[in-house]
RNA sequence: GCGAAAGUGGCGGAAUUGGCAGACGCACCAGACUUAGGAUCUGGCGGGUAAAACCGUGGGGGUUCCAGUCCCCCCUUUCGCACCA
């Protein structure tokens, strides 16, 4: 997945160690450095080891995903969190006997590879596939379990030509089309950037670099189609964090509401002419104003079509409020040269307010227009004004302003001393006294009855919105209406590293689609990657120039390639099928493997990737290739891994590579270490300190278990005996009480810091009592457990070990493919326990006894105490309170 | 401004349901082994005290036999949205 470029900064040099541990000279110790590697090699041979398998195995299917990354080189530890993640799950859901699909690709295409480029001479396609070489190294060198059969690679024309083939089924379909409009234009990308890749008004991968707004000709995708959808939809992803859930609500962010239209009225010179208290008198529009219904269609009066969420407050809108962009606006200003200068300084301080980053503190300013336009519910004029809190982007761009009901509108008018109109107030009406309430402005509850308001007057908000809009359609001057803040993806990008779109512009057919079996259109290679502007496929003659499929005449292609983003709309369908030359994939297996259970990735796709792959489902489905309409059952945001305070990113020059790490403690210990750190869905302060003691651990696990095989293996195969000595079951049961928690915390919670803490006791526990172990004191058979369940539960955070350790208990099936060690409640239970005695809620004994003790034994244990005595002494015993196997706590006055 | 999450020892964090606050690890201290230690092992390690008492989960209030956990107000940090009509 595609986030800001990476860079590196060297971990500080450490002298070499020198000389390792030396207690037991005997003994050979744990070393990462050759371990590691041994069963690397051994695993490259196994090419089925972390295959997937065929739909008909027999057993229930689970699709475990991570995000794909961006191959800009080099992994850094954020990365490693992220698959370490997915890989501990994966792993145990292969114990678990599910058929595991754990795939990895790469999202190849984007503007890194080009700026590599020009730095480095290098061709982006050679770059990419370096880079992609060296991190492929490093993921398999973390020992990372994936179906690399399945290696998906979007800038390869195998991938990319289907983007194109799906182009060309979204253009069929409607739902891709060019328009020109103004477009966000990122100067440092030199390229257009979709809505989803401006954030505060500045480019996603340039924080510093303010988004310019530019007129061009673009590709669109009609993702407004599915913005229902999308919307309703979110109410079935249980699965995902409501965080997410939340930021995809706003970001579509539908509202329900009315279109209503206001017709502007000829500029009579009576209009104009004030009352007193400088408000419009009111005018019967019929005899004086409105215009000549029988005029010819282009003389008819223009309309104000404005959005509204609040119809039933119209009549109390005093003015309308047109953004300054408004063609109205741009109308009026073309015949009026002062109005016209206002518009201009209006645009001109937001321009700047923009580049300053304070577009949303900026003061509403504004003027009139001269105009007025009538109220049709009224049939009062209204003036016109031009304001710079009314977007043109959102809605239609005017607004009816009604000072007395909405926050924004009343500041407006505070501010120029506009008239205001209550026309809604709280039930009831009238006070004690009989009086009509006074409400403090602006008063927005819609729970609240109509004043003021003709016949609505009386009615409830609700109901006078549905009236009022169904009015305003029998009249033919509005209707209800429903708005989105989404807008359609604009996904043409004028750059060379990405999908080519495949359109034809032909001077005699316009517009033809590269016909299906002429895909892909490849890129091509052989290009010099400059800093001028446009869009560098333009520059490449034998690419542009193109006969008409159509009339065979020379024809031109299109230049620009497609957002990176559509790539990794669909590649985990890809996954499923990668090979397939006939489709995108088959419909058949892709409805074995999806939805993905588990989707593990980045908070910071919320919106981005995580909306636009959500609409590719969706339309996939309406093409019949898919039949579910949601691709991910489940999604897990890991925490971002932070580093001196700030996001690891290039730009802050911190980011840190496993490699020194994998160097120095093996990979192991760095997974193991990016999982206990801190619970994955918490942001990680990367700091080192703490590494040495997974290393120290994972030796102790090393030293306790080549020493114990041996004498456990003897026991291989045997039943547990029935006859637990008190050693024995107090070991069994430190085991039986892990095995729940890791299988608890692996059935969703996911706090794998704890699942470790948890394994480093359980070894505690056993190097605890090394010497009695090592001088026979567990029987075989108990001894074999307790390693062999070690071990099984050592795979999923520490594979090369678990692998060593398994082969040395003389297992040579795939520690996989080994069962999951069955909880065993009875085993974990506990037969003496500690309970907290309190006085008064304090806490004064801790007393042991049998775990099924009576109350009465509790109550006479407890009250033995000492210091339970002190503190009842002189007081009254008023009650105890028993939590049985918990507390006892007496009350005393 | 609005919304969400978080705030616990020197540090990362634990306490899943209201029930022994600080699991596990780091750092630190002491000891053992050692020519040596950034290795290993043993012990200690919230504050306070000679030992207790007592105090302690951002601050203040509340509910309760019992609150890190539930409720109200406030502070701080992070993230998201930010004129969305």
């Amino acid at each position: 997945m595609q986030g800001k470029a990476d860079g590196t900064v060297p971990l500080p040099t450490l002298p070499a160690t020198g000389r390792g541990p030396r207690t037991d000279a005997h003994l050979p110790r744990y070393n990462p450095a050759e371990l590691e590697p041994k069963w690397q090699a051994i695993w490259a041979e196994q090419p089925d080891l972390y295959a997937a398998q065929h739909p008909g195995c027999g057993k229930p299917k689970y699709y475990v995903l991570e995000m794909l990354p961006y191959p800009s080189g080099q992994l850094h530890v954020g990365h490693v969190r992220n698959y370490a993640i997915g890989d501990a799950l994966a792993r145990h859901m292969w114990m678990r006997g599910y058929n595991v699909l754990h795939p990895m690709g790469w999202d190849a295409f984007g503007l890194p590879a080009e700026n590599a480029a020009l730095k480095n001479n290098t061709p982006p396609r050679d770059w990419t596939l370096a880079n992609i070489a060296a991190m492929r190294r490093q993921m398999e060198r973390l020992g990372l379990g994936y179906d690399w059969r399945r290696e998906v690679t979007t800038c390869l024309p195998e991938y990319y030509r289907w983007n194109q083939w799906f182009f060309l089924k979204l253009y069929e379909k409607g739902l891709a089309y060019r328009k020109n409009s103004k477009v966000n234009w990122c100067p440092e990308c030199a390229t257009v950037l979709a809505n989803e890749q401006v954030v505060n008004g500045c480019c996603w991968r340039h924080e510093e670099t303010i988004v310019e707004q530019r007129e061009l000709e673009q590709w669109f995708l009609r993702t407004t189609r599915y913005a229902d959808e999308l919307l309703r939809d979110l109410e079935k992803l249980e699965g995902w964090p409501e965080k997410v859930r939340t930021m995809q609500r706003n970001w579509i962010g539908r509202s329900e509401g009315a279109l209503v239209d206001f017709t502007v009225l000829r500029p009579v010179e009576n209009v104009a002419a004030r009352r007193d208290d400088g408000y419009p008198v009111k005018l019967n529009l019929t005899e004086t104003m409105l215009p000549d219904e029988d005029a010819a269609p282009e003389e008819a009066a223009p309309r104000i079509s404005v959005f509204t969420t609040r119809i039933d407050t119209i009549y109390g809108a005093t003015s309308l409020q047109l953004a300054p962009e408004h063609p109205l606006v741009t109308q009026f200003a073309a015949e009026d040269a002062e109005l016209a200068k206002k518009v201009r300084d209006l645009l001109q301080e937001q321009k700047s307010a923009r580049e300053m980053g304070e577009l949303g503190s900026l003061e509403k300013n504004g003027f009139e227009t001269g105009r007025f336009a009538a109220n049709p519910f009224t049939g009062e004029p209204i003036p016109i004004w031009v304001a710079n809190y009314v977007l043109m982007e959102y809605g239609t761009g005017a607004v009816m302003s009604v000072p007395a009901h909405d926050e924004r509108d009343y500041e407006f008018a505070r501010k120029y001393g506009l008239e205001m109109k209550i026309v809604v107030l709280p039930r009831p009406v009238n006070d004690a006294d009989g009086q009509q309430k006074e409400p403090l402005l602006p008063y927005t509850e819609e729970d609240s009855l109509l004043i003021n308001s003709g016949e609505y007057t009386g009615m409830g908000c609700g109901e006078a919105q549905r009236r009022m809009a169904a009015y305003a359609q029998e009249h033919g001057f509005g209707r209800a209406s429903v708005t989105y803040r989404l807008k359609d993806w604009g996904i043409s990008r004028q750059r060379y590293w990405g999908t080519p779109i495949p359109m034809i512009y032909c001077q005699t057919d316009g517009l033809v689609p590269v016909p299906e079996d002429q895909l892909p259109v490849l890129l091509p290679e052989k290009i010099e990657i400059t800093q001028e502007g446009g869009s560098p496929l333009a520059r490449v003659p034998e690419f542009a120039r193109v006969t008409c499929p159509k009339c065979g005449r020379i024809a031109r292609r299109e230049t620009d390639t497609m957002d990176t983003f559509v790539d990794s709309s669909w590649y985990f369908y890809r996954y499923t099928d990668p090979r397939n030359s006939g489709a995108p994939f088959n419909s058949e297996v892709a409805e074995y493997w999806f939805p993905i259970d588990q989707y593990i990735g980045g908070v910071e796709h919320a919106i981005l990737h995580l909306i636009y792959s959500r609409f590719w489902t969706k339309m996939m489905r309406d093409l019949g290739l898919v039949k579910n309409g949601e691709p991910a059952e489940r999604l897990f945001t890991q925490g971002m891994v932070i580093r001196n305070g700030a996001k690891m990113s290039k730009s802050k020059g911190n980011i840190v590579s496993p490699d020194e790490m994998i160097a120095r403690y093996g990979a192991d210990t760095t997974r193991m270490y990016a999982l206990f750190a801190a619970p994955p869905d918490r942001d990680l302060d990367w700091q080192e300190d703490g590494v040495a003691g997974v290393s120290r651990f994972l030796a102790r696990v090393h030293r306790f278990a080549i020493q114990a095989i041996p004498l456990a293996s003897e026991g291989r195969g045997e039943r547990l005996p029935s006859d637990f000595t008190g050693l024995e079951r107090r070991l069994i049961r430190k085991l039986h009480q892990t095995i729940g928690r890791l299988t608890d915390e692996f059935e969703g919670r996911w706090h794998f810091n704890t699942c470790i803490a948890g394994i480093m006791e359980l070894v505690n526990e056993l190097t605890g009592e090394e010497s009695a172990i090592l001088a026979g004191e567990v029987r075989p058979s108990v001894l074999y457990s307790l390693t062999r369940n070690l071990v099984l539960m050592l795979e999923a955070f520490a594979p090369y070990l678990a692998a060593e350790l398994w082969a040395l208990l003389g297992e040579d099936e795939a520690l996989l493919r080994a069962p999951w060690p069955a909880y065993d409640a009875a085993l974990a239970a506990e037969d003496i326990v500690q309970i907290p005695v309190q006085v008064n809620g304090k806490l004064r004994a801790v007393i042991s006894v049998p775990t099924a003790s009576e109350q009465e034994h509790l109550q006479t244990m407890a009250l033995k105490e000492p210091k339970v005595q002190a503190a009842l002494d002189g007081k009254e015993l008023v009650k105890m309170i028993l939590v049985p196997g918990k507390l006892v706590n007496f009350v005393a006055r």
